[in-house]
DNA sequence: GGACATAATGCAAATCATTTGCAATTGACT
DNA sequence: AGTCAATTGCAAATGATTTGCATTATGTCC
């Protein structure tokens, strides 16, 4: 398989400093990250569109997936060999949790499509603020 | 149950114009809508910004769910008794299918979580599209 | 290592979805 | 029909995202 690097430059397109700032901010985050979260992190080092751009790219190249949870803006995480993630987000305290549960494999062979992206992603109330 | 009316009523909320037309394009519908779509449909009999309210009204009501597609904006769809559903999208041809699978109670029991809502949508390329 | 060609950037302005303030209107109730 | 608060329409504000374009920087070739 091919490193992320490698599939930005194996698409012909170089390997800039803001594509390597926001791959880094990517790498170190712990959940998925809002494009103003990238920015913030990076803040002179690269500009707004360019977090945007980069982003876009990075989908396009099967980098990054898109994480709806609902918040009016998206999050982004980096696709990472065999393995993606769900989420349930706490609408109350924020807390963001991994589920483990899919049915991507399912759903691909009874629709035969050819499944480019999916979500499934929870919100609710955790057990502490249901309390 | 109650009837969607029912349900505005006893929230101390007014039946009007734009609520009625929102709710008429809603059932008119036979897939999930967008704002733009539901405002076209009753144009110059409600404002785009009552739509937006009403949208949000419904939601609160349990009345409409949010069908993220991954279209750049949000379609809506009216909550049915027992029953609700999950899409997927061609992004060649705009197709919308919908596939009979959930997870809700599933996940419902092992986070135990009190789920206010959740997405499960596939976006791909259909068999025709894929040639 | 330097020069070249072109892809990519930064910046500012544009666009698109959504929200909000407020005066005018209209349902619900008597 | 009359009252009154809830709701609307309109226009302006906001926030996220996109775009045009002159400038800059990367990958390549020598």
């Amino acid at each position: 398989m091919f490193t992320y690097i490698e599939k930005i430059k194996n698409a012909g397109m170089k390997f800039t400093r803001p594509r390597k700032l926001v791959l880094d901010v990517l790498k170190a985050a712990k959940q998925p990250v809002s494009i103003k979260e990238i920015h913030k992190r990076i803040r002179k080092n690269a500009d707004l569109a360019s977090v945007y751009r980069t982003i876009h790219l990075f989908e396009e190249l099967g980098i990054v997936r898109e994480v709806p949870l609902g918040e009016g803006y998206q999050r982004y995480e980096l696709i990472e060999e065999g393995r993606h993630h769900h989420y349930i987000l706490c609408v109350e305290c924020g807390k963001l949790e991994d589920i483990d549960v899919c049915l991507l494999d399912r759903v691909e062979k009874t629709t035969n499509y050819k499944i480019l992206a999916h979500s499934m992603e929870f919100r609710g109330i955790c057990h502490n603020c249901t309390g």
